[in-house]
DNA sequence: TGTACATCAGTGAACGCGCGTTCACTGATGTAC
DNA sequence: TGTACATCAGTGAACGCGCGTTCACTGATGTAC
């Protein structure tokens, strides 16, 4: 929550002031998604008027550059905790699940469709790779099935930076990660109603299915 | 392409203009997503004023209803298809990747990220049943690891009508799709830009775990 | 402690834009006798 | 075959809206001497 230590009491209240922005910001995404977000609206439910914000944003894409990459350090905030506290696979999928349903539209904002013309921010891709660290970790000693996958991923981990594990490891994580976003995404974007099972029991399969192989 | 079989000279032009209007919204979501769809700009486009548009769609919505029915239609007239033919998994999995990958934005119409106030017609879930439909004769043989999720989905089979597919292929059915659509769409959104393995290869991966169980 | 000045948060008016949508209309195309 | 009428595609003007963003400004808060 709190901005880079500010001293001065301006610069205390500068930063809460920022914070609120971004607050009522993630209210309008809640309810209606990032295309609804306004600075206008915002502006105005907080009592003040537009041009007002300019103070404390450059414009309106540097507001949702700041909103992704706050949702982005959320996560992983919550992956390294959880790899602090020592859990397993399964613990990190609930995780992943957790933070998804708590809020389906911050969700989407990382891992949905790209805005269009919008580009992200560069600093994103690390906090990526901190995500993927953790689920290197866990994955460590784990490996999904043999597969000539592996030796292509042996010659492209590039992303899996200087992280010893051995490529069915590697692999492994990969799946973690698209499989649980597999149905994740369809079950938040309403794919599965009407269908009548459950998500949450189709999610506990797959994360079954990669904590045993 | 054509419209239900016109036989008048104006139904015949009447069809035709409608079908150059969806043409252009393709355009317009090819080049930049569904968002960025307007009446007006189509219009223009086509050298026509904008109210002349409401001859051929009641509004905004209309169309984009028609757009995404259109879409889904196609992927299940591609499915079936290939179940006509004859085709396994794995074609079904390439079938499924070519359809994304030819327009993406089309896919992400779809599958991505729900259009905010915009109500899904009724109608794609009977066209949503038919692609399952292909799926599971498709996997009736199959079957995942055993799992308790089949159980669950033995007793929650509205989704597979009246389908005869044993408990094991329904899950094996579902997987397929939420897997394949796990890397997919992680694709197609932009997120393994930069980390440096070809996203083919993956899919390539899970596609081969799911054929061989 | 008091005064002079600089900083800076916030305002209100304005610009230009494009959007979806309505309305009353013109003029061409088709239909009936 | 010709005339009278109905249908209907398309126009142009207009409405009301909200958006992001700029600009010159006021007035309060902080800083330096």
């Amino acid at each position: 929550m709190p901005e880079s230590d500010p001293k001065t009491p301006r610069e205390r209240y500068r930063a809460q002031v920022r914070d609120e922005i971004k607050t009522r910001a993630w209210e309008q995404i809640a309810g209606a998604g990032a295309s609804a977000l306004s600075l206008n609206a915002i502006a105005k439910q907080m009592g003040m008027s537009g041009p007002a914000l300019y103070r404390y944003f450059a414009n309106r894409d540097e507001l949702i550059t700041e909103l992704i990459r706050d949702a982005y350090r959320g996560l992983a905030d919550r992956f390294q905790a959880a790899a602090k506290a020592g859990v397993g696979l399964p613990d990190l999928a609930r995780t992943m699940r957790d933070w998804a349903l708590e809020d389906p539209h911050r969700y989407f904002l990382v891992y949905g469709t790209p805005v269009p013309g919008y580009q992200a921010p560069p600093d994103t891709t690390l906090i990526a790779s901190e995500v993927m660290a953790v689920l290197l970790d866990a994955c460590e000693a784990e490996g999904v099935a043999e597969d000539p996958f592996q030796t292509h991923i042996a010659e492209h981990r590039f992303w899996a930076g200087d992280h010893a594990a051995p490529p069915a490891a590697l692999h492994h994580a990969l799946v973690f990660w698209t499989r649980l976003h597999g149905t994740l995404s369809l079950e938040l974007a309403g794919h599965f109603t009407g269908m009548g099972f459950d998500p949450a029991e189709l999610y506990a399969a797959e994360t079954r299915a990669l904590a045993t192989p």
